[in-house]
DNA sequence: TTCCCATCTGCACGTTTGTGCATAGTGCTT
DNA sequence: AAGCACTATGCACAAACGTGCAGATGGGAA
């Protein structure tokens, strides 16, 4: 009998959404109330049975996109807020939006690398379920730091995306940068370790935010108690922009030569190119430096970000 | 100032489906009015810049499909209708249905076959917008008869199907059977006769009905005056169930020896089995011994049917 | 300019939909 | 068998929505 929920809650989509009944005449064809139609109906919607999609039309899309899609080659999706809106209001639209865009990405068979901070976190809370089989959500680079663990943190944003998907977790359990290089070096030797850096190499989306050195409210990287006093200070003084899952890179998207990159456990960018699908998510204008380095790198194939931070990126191109 | 009602309806768009602002909110963002945003919703729904989709659980869905789905080997769609509708209501919800599932399989450069029958009549009305680029759509079977031309039925299928989605419309200007079949080769060396059969060589999308010999009301090509009274009878005394786009073929898929498929304007068998995409499309239990046919001559790739005659396609499986 | 036609807009109303709450059902434990 | 915890259901009300209509707006043609 509780199977018959499923399958009710199937018709009653077809019937409301391919066949445009109203939900009152689907009670009475599934001979019971409206209001159970209405409940079966919001259960069917966000458990993915019904997908509901938008396609902007490339071509006639709002200049906007238009000149951020000619000029860095991604495929972008802006998402409209009213000025009036606050930092944290904007990245809860944005997260919305950019879970519910990515969910028809998502496919059987995937290996989704997963990265953390306050962006990917929001945007774990507005997941809608698709099931799929077989899928792997892997995390691109270690939570740990000086204070915590940060297994909590990191790990809640892994189980959302597990849950949401119906799809096995990996977690990458070691700190976000190690004090040495050479323990790094140790580590990445370790079976434990290399299971996770194998799936990484064969990840078929990944999804991250950007960290920018200059943002008015820093990235968890640079004020969560990762980097100490030293670190930091090196990299006020060089000419690094940002970073994506830990990983440094400068305004034109070189990373050679940075030595903070020896120490921290993403992907290194080569990598990261690789996966075919790679979806940066943005919001607030202040992370524009940092996001005009990862674009420049080519780090991403989908960007989804906020309108402020869309127009700065169009109209101050040249600038740094 | 015309250019904005677009991305005013996209922006709509992505505030109601991607995070659930209510008209009235959007109004305001907008500064217009709720039933403005009312009206650009649905300007936005029906110009196929939102998509909605369902996607039937594969494992856990309704045992029907999934019989069907088993046996046969296609992607099967059962349209859930009461038995209190009539023939003519049961139509135009599969129509309806089935036009919408269609929607998310057109793409862009697609080359798409369309037969002409009250099924495709009732599906062609029923099409949702999806503008796409550089697609064909090309008629699959001549249409005249000794009455009429035909041209305006078959031609209004197409042209309804042309205009849902931007495509170039290729008719087919020949009868639905000719009288001799030497005139039949004779044309098929027309360039202009050519034309289409090479645009039907590379179709990627079929969609046709079905027509059953035997059915309670029949198809148009048995009863519309297409076949003089021999004709009939040399159908009624054979082993032929039914036809798709004019190819009469037996309850195990044969068609080799029938003779009238000499004289007739559809693609052979094998050529329509080479389209990557065949969608069947049928209505009415009536029609179930040439959906047989068409089924196990392994004709279709995706299979659109009604509730009641998903059952009787199962219950009977093994007799004629 | 003036007029006209076609389209867009907001209002007001009736319809459709979401949801808190009390009740009925279901399955599990003791 | 009774009790319990949990979930599903229908009712009633409030919120959200669609649409006919009348007035506004805009872009030609005379």
């Amino acid at each position: 009998m509780m199977q018959s929920r499923q399958s009710d809650a199937l018709r009653a989509a077809q019937l409301y959404y391919l066949q445009d009944l109203t939900m009152d005449a689907i009670a009475r064809e599934l001979r019971t109330s409206r209001s159970t139609v209405s409940r079966l109906l919001s259960a069917a919607r966000d458990s993915g049975l019904v997908q509901i999609q938008i396609r902007s039309p490339l071509d006639t899309g709002p200049e906007l996109e238009g000149m951020i899609r000619a000029e860095y080659k991604v495929d972008v999706h802006v998402v409209p807020v009213v000025d009036t809106l606050n930092e944290a209001e904007t990245l809860d639209r944005v997260a919305m939006q950019a879970a519910r865009t990515i969910g028809p990405l998502v496919d059987s068979n995937a290996i989704i690398g997963v990265a953390w901070g306050s962006t990917l976190s929001a945007v774990s809370r507005h997941l809608t379920r698709k099931i799929t089989h077989d899928s792997v959500i892997v995390q691109l680079n270690g939570a740990g730091n000086m204070q915590t663990t940060g297994i909590t943190y990191a790990s809640d944003i892994m189980r959302r995306f597990g849950s949401a998907y119906g799809a096995r977790v990996e977690q990458f359990p070691v700190p976000a940068f190690f004090d040495h290089a050479a323990t790094k070096k140790a580590m990445w030797n370790e079976r434990s370790v290399q299971r996770i850096l194998e799936l990484q190499a064969r990840m078929s989306i990944a999804i991250f935010g950007v960290g920018s050195v200059d943002a008015d409210y820093p990235s968890h990287v640079y004020a969560g108690g990762y980097l100490d006093e030293d670190d930091l200070n090196v990299l006020a003084n060089s000419d690094v922009v940002g970073d994506v899952a830990t990983v440094f890179f400068r305004a034109d998207g070189s990373s050679d030569g940075i030595t903070l990159n020896a120490r921290s456990t993403g992907p290194d960018l080569a990598q990261l190119r690789q996966v075919r699908r790679r979806i940066c998510v943005v919001s607030g204008a202040s992370k524009i430096n940092g996001l005009r380095g990862a674009l420049a790198a080519g780090l991403a194939t989908d960007l989804i970000l906020d309108e402020a931070s869309a127009r700065r990126l169009v109209r101050f191109d040249g600038l740094g």
